[in-house]
DNA sequence: ATTGCAGTTTACGTTAACGTAAGTTATATT
DNA sequence: AATATAACTTACGTTAACGTAAACTGCAAT
């Protein structure tokens, strides 16, 4: 079953991403989230779940909430002139520069972990021998 | 031409890695480092430096000192006993699927950086031709 | 009518990761 | 001997990203 209707509660998204209602709000006293209301009650959008969703996914990588606004703001109006998509497409260059070090961080402590990894349970086998001749 | 001591001084590192005498300290306040002294000061190994180096590139994907810290601890003595080595073996294995899901992550930004970027290019491309008929 | 959620605002508190400044010491150089 | 340079310690300051508490509102069910 899914989701048929396409607004959400304050404390839908809350639980569907895994985070306090502050949280959200917190995102809003930033301007990265701007939903509508409905007298007090927020009411967030598909598209404020999808900014949400790039938020949530950007903090697992590391990224500052400024960095996940910055690249919010990609997506969004902005391509008024030349200038601007200029830059814009100066920043989604910087930005592929800074994932794929990234990337090769993320590979380089894997391949460690895996060394680790085998040294520990080499480790292990020999206690285990030696505990067995006893 | 490569260094053939295995020493250096806190500048020295710090250059080397892009930051301040200041933060290599704060490191040692938190004990992921514990360099010699030669009285007050203080005297870096090659193993901390590989340390830093680990530090260092542990910050570039978002992990914080604690993590790094503990990252640390497993490639050091500790392994004592079995206890230990399993617990150890667990925390491989947690590291390893949260580095997978950020390799995740970063796959699914590169890939929305693609389209934003032809998206981007597209409308430049537009813009120039209608400037162009004028 | 009141009890109970789910939501709201306002505002101060907290933690991590350093920055910054002030004053001290040791070594090397002019 | 005086000065510069690189180190040091102590301690308070700062920013980001929320946490937490208090007090209020609106609607729904008992």
């Amino acid at each position: 079953m899914v989701k048929e209707t396409s607004t959400y509660s304050i404390s839908e998204l809350a639980k569907e991403f895994g985070v306090t209602t502050r949280t959200i709000r917190h995102y809003e006293e930033l301007q990265l989230l701007l939903p509508e209301r409905q007298g007090q009650k927020r009411i967030y959008s598909l598209a404020d779940r999808i900014k949400l969703k790039l938020i949530v996914r950007g903090k697992r990588i590391g990224l500052s909430l400024q960095e996940s606004g910055e690249l919010i703001h990609m997506y969004e109006p902005g391509r008024s002139n030349v200038d601007q998509l200029e830059r814009t497409v100066e920043y989604i260059g910087a930005s592929r520069q800074k994932l794929s070090q990234q990337l090769r961080d993320i590979s380089t402590m894997l391949d460690e972990l895996d060394k680790a990894e085998t040294g520990c349970k080499a480790e292990l086998e020999s206690l285990r021998k030696a505990a067995n001749k006893e």
